[in-house]
DNA sequence: ATTATCGAGTGACAAAAGTCACATCACTGC
DNA sequence: GCAGTGATGTGACTTTTGTCACTCGATAAT
């Protein structure tokens, strides 16, 4: 059940099973159906969720009520409004199924007693954070510096499964763009 | 000299004496004059830099030679090409001098020799990473959500200091936008 | 089976921003 | 002092994108 949270921790730091044992016993199973929320605008985050199964979105709503998509999770990412949940403010976000969808949840407390149990994980939570702050400066980046057409393309090309799970509405919120500009590219 | 290292850690976890002058051993002291490059785009990148005093343009030249600011670097600031730092690679953009400017140079392999022989520094570290993230996280909301206007307004109130020191045709290259479009903002 | 709903494409128009050109002002270096 | 450079503002025009309205087809719900 949770080899695929152990396999993907030791893809960055090896555990003994005592370890492992430990670090699982901080983590929840829990199911979700498409449309439902594991985290509302304006309240608590209850958790950061690792997915096992399923498809996520991170969305942001403005003072228009207009949808803008922060991040989208499929298996083997950890999401979450990291800003509240680690500060334990209020969610400025909210985080949504796409697909009925089963994650593994770690509450804050839990996460820093982990860490406390098994000191190594900082590590692997230092490497996660450091992948995350190079994604989204490329993403910044490539904002800046190309077109419409060549960030959906190096979209494309990034997640190649996940664009074909989510519909273009949703790519185009990610992207920043509106939906028509999004299906007027050429080809 | 390097207190100002030492309050800037100890402001997330507390040094002894003899942890301090362990660390400070790996840093070196470097100078650079205004227009003096700390990266260049295409080659190896040495170092993390700590600023001590001065500023600093981290900055992506796209295909067709426009400049856009990736990021800044003021007093207590690291910058960095962090991607290409942490997995050894050429750089993609480069750091520059907007100032007369003093940093201390942490490079790769004494990074990692710190950290194995002051492990507490692993949660220093992972500290700035969630801090990073979540400012991109929030730059990247920020150019989704908001128009120029209220994007500049935002900048004003975060970094007060930094814009005065900062010609405006660089912020606009910071916002994402052409320097006509941010000169034309009412009021 | 027949309504709804959702995803997707498209035309027409408006709004926003980019680009190019030019003018001004402050500061630097000789 | 004076020429050169860089920062800034502005007008004119073009391009891109957003917005609104409509259509079509596939899927889901009853």
């Amino acid at each position: 059940m949770t080899k695929q949270l152990r396999d993907h921790i030791e893809r960055v730091v090896p555990l003994s099973d005592t370890e492992f044992e430990m670090i699982s016993s901080f983590f929840s199973l829990k199911r979700y159906k498409k449309h439902q929320f594991l985290i509302q605008d304006g309240e608590p985050v209850p958790c950061n969720f690792f997915v096992l199964k399923g498809l996520l979105k991170l969305v942001y709503t403005n003072d228009a009520g207009k949808e803008h998509i922060v991040g989208f999770a499929q298996e083997d990412w950890w999401e979450t409004d990291f800003a509240a949940y680690y500060t334990e403010s209020k969610a400025t976000m909210s985080l949504e199924c796409i697909e009925d969808t089963e994650v593994l949840c770690l509450r804050l407390i839990d996460y820093k007693k982990m860490c406390a149990a098994v000191p190594k994980l900082e590590h692997f939570f230092l490497e996660k954070a450091y992948q995350g702050f190079i994604s989204a400066q490329q993403r910044i980046i490539s904002t800046m510096t190309v077109g419409i057409k060549e960030r959906y393309e190096q979209l494309l090309k990034k997640y190649p499964t996940l664009v074909q799970r989510v519909p273009k509405s949703l790519l185009a919120a990610y992207l920043g763009v509106s939906r028509e500009a999004l299906s007027r590219l050429p080809q």
